[in-house]
DNA sequence: TAAACAGTAGCACGATGTTCTACACTTTTG
DNA sequence: CAAAAGTGTAGAACATCGTGCTACTGTTTA
């Protein structure tokens, strides 16, 4: 019994992950094609059968290598700074990530591949995310920064503004006419309103 | 110079409207096909073509009429209720209004279908909503419940919170275990953090 | 009564996701 | 070293999609 060499494989696969990457910032969610992913793969529209599911697999796998830069740059976000500013800290790194990267952001957080549904592996990934906020609000709520409540519960609350302010800012009117400073307000005015009273 | 009957196109374009509705909230987004929508309406395929511009048309029109009904249930929240209580009022109607129509929903505020992007016509149609939630800031600050400030940044601040709720409730998993009660927590939250320091 | 109009049916086109078949190259195996 | 298995490709094919074209039909207008 010998293991199978598996080089050229994964070589594909990532050549076809990071085309369709590419494609995807270029042109849009929607010019997420199969042929026009194996073309720029350099690779046969069958490559996407082969090594993947179907193209929904190919979406998968990009929103999971998006969690997973996500989780990154929401766990720098924090370096240097005092516990009371991480909230604000990881707000900015939210909308910093949103911001460089839109259309990514856009399949990792609405729905907008048709018949799209993050895989279970996938979910996990988007679990990491949600925990690296769950423990900065445990340590506030340590510190008495953060009032009582289940700190899942209080993480949900912050993910919903952050992302409805950057889904909107993103591909919806904006209606405030300075976003950063608005940003800004809305992170002041969460983080008082978590406050104890 | 005769004014043309137009009686059965208007006819046509409304049962149109009304059986992409009922396709909408049937089967999703994603079933909204000219053939089945005009197949559902008992109308030929071209009568898209002749009554609307095409798909996108239909389903911006489709829009449209959601952000009218959305107005109408912002406005009717606040009956009977004091001042004090029209933000939370509004933010419990929006909810509502999303979980009656989710799809439609989706549709209004969410990326969800290839190409498509709002009409003019139809963002004047959002502005009236927002407009609603503008003036009972307005009205709000003048009695000392929410802090100063321009009173659109502000809606869009409360907007943010309340569309991510939703949106992340609906479509994407929800990390609360009792989503009714975490909404009147942000509710409450986003209210005191408005309000004056 | 003739002409303009507004609707339909149905085929056709290009693009899409996906599958199938035939072939070529590499690796494993006897 | 040669046969066999595996792994890639190319290219055609299928169904479905949005959309457009043409020919026909019935109604409304002049």
């Amino acid at each position: 019994m010998v293991i199978r060499q598996r080089t050229s494989s994964a070589q594909i696969e990532d050549r076809v992950i990071t085309a369709a990457l590419a494609l995807l910032e270029d042109e849009g969610v929607d010019a997420l094609t199969v042929r026009e992913i194996a073309r720029r793969a350099e690779v046969a529209p069958m490559g996407l059968y082969n090594h993947f599911g179907g193209k929904l697999d190919v979406i998968d796998a990009l929103v999971r290598l998006g969690h997973d830069r996500f989780a990154i740059a929401l766990r720098q976000s924090v370096k240097g700074h005092g516990i009371k500013d991480r909230l604000t800290d990881a707000g900015q790194a939210y909308r910093k990530f949103a911001h460089a990267n839109p259309r990514l952001y856009q399949l990792m957080f609405m729905q907008s591949v048709a018949g799209y549904e993050p895989s279970p592996e996938t979910a996990i990934s988007m679990g990491r995310s949600i925990q690296v906020l769950v423990s900065h609000i445990t340590l506030m709520q340590e510190q008495g920064i953060i009032r009582a409540g289940e700190p899942l519960e209080i993480a949900q609350q912050i993910w919903s503004n952050v992302h409805g302010y950057v889904s909107l800012e993103l591909f919806t009117i904006n209606f405030a006419p300075r976003p950063e400073e608005a940003y800004r307000k809305l992170l002041d005015d969460l983080l008082y309103g978590l406050g104890p009273r």
